[in-house]
DNA sequence: AGGGTCGATGAGACCAAGTCCCATCACTGG
DNA sequence: CCAGTGATGGGACTTGGTCTCATCGACCCT
């Protein structure tokens, strides 16, 4: 037997995710988050930088999404390349058993500002990412910046519509479906 | 003779700019600012939500900018649309004499993950605006969101492009140009 | 068996951000 | 001269976040 629970930060996430869904985010507090986890303020900030992160995964997303875009084919161009990575992390990450959960999360975050915030955050982070990332595999900077970032808002639009209660399709299909709708749609003047 | 100091907030922003250079922001505390400017962390509080937002001005830049998309010519497609608003931000607020400010604070603000984090969220939340102006004069619910980061992500370019020190182009036709630039590098695969 | 080590946790002091409430002060208008 | 008003000061209080040291349980080694 282990000597302690395991798992301490996902038990802490799951009580903080408990806790905002009763209290909301500023009502409840980092000791509250440790206590009802069995554990206490010294070991959460052990585990999260700050409270907002608690709500963050370990970044493994944004690894899935650089492995995508590295491993596509070399021929592909900027926007498939990130079709690809999209689709990579709706096999791995955006599974069915996590879609409850991501709706969850969501609604937890856009009901408070600094969460926001903090998402935000990730986001650009995330754009700057992907734009080494195509510009590594040879993609000129300003096409691979324009990829990044309608690359973000196709992600934004197919997440949007996985985690809507009344629609069962992967996430995959909806990133390809919104990436290409977002392409036509950038036909502009 | 005014029974204060005038401009208190003006005066706080300017004391915090100083230290943060100085010091780095979080070596800065919000009473060394408030004493900079002759005044109190109560009275700083008065004038700003937060320790960061001392570095945002007072939203002048979102109204200008949804002005200039609500008073372009109603024939102009969405991204010369953007481009007549980034054309009036650049008359109207990123004016020469305001060069050397936006600079400093730039430098401030790229040294600083929390200050990142946040002008992250003021990115986001212009570009919400700008989606919201542009379905107000009838462009479609995608076409809008494509048009506002792409002009989202030609502002930054060309706010870069300003800043910069060996450049004596004005903040208008920088943009002008890297819309344009955005434009053609947006007809992906 | 018993002592030493190690890794995960707890305890508590401490600082700064941010909130709140009330006092003060300088002027203004009646 | 007095009451009101608006900007400021003062200080108590909560919470997020840091840091240091103690504890505790298992495992190893002899």
């Amino acid at each position: 037997m282990a000597r302690w629970q395991p798992d301490a930060p996902g038990r802490l996430a799951a009580a903080a995710l408990d806790l905002f869904e009763e209290n909301g985010y500023e009502n409840t507090t980092v000791i509250e988050i440790a206590e009802r986890a069995g554990l206490t303020k010294s070991t959460f900030f052990r585990y999260f930088p700050d409270k907002r992160e608690v709500l963050f995964g370990r970044g493994t997303v944004t690894g899935l999404l650089l492995e995508g875009i590295a491993s596509a084919p070399p021929a592909a161009g900027p926007l498939d390349t990130v079709g690809n990575a999209l689709d990579a992390l709706g096999r791995t990450f955006f599974t069915a058993d996590r879609r409850e959960f991501s709706s969850r999360r969501q609604a937890v975050l856009s009901a408070n500002a600094e969460l926001r915030e903090r998402e935000a955050l990730k986001r650009i982070d995330l754009t700057a990412s992907m734009i080494e990332a195509l510009t590594r595999r040879g993609t000129p900077d300003l096409t691979a910046r324009v990829a990044a970032q309608l690359g973000a808002l196709a992600w934004e639009i197919a997440f949007d519509q996985w985690i809507d209660a009344d629609n069962s399709e992967d996430f995959g299909p909806l990133a390809r479906q919104a990436l290409i709708e977002v392409r036509t749609a950038g036909t502009l003047r």
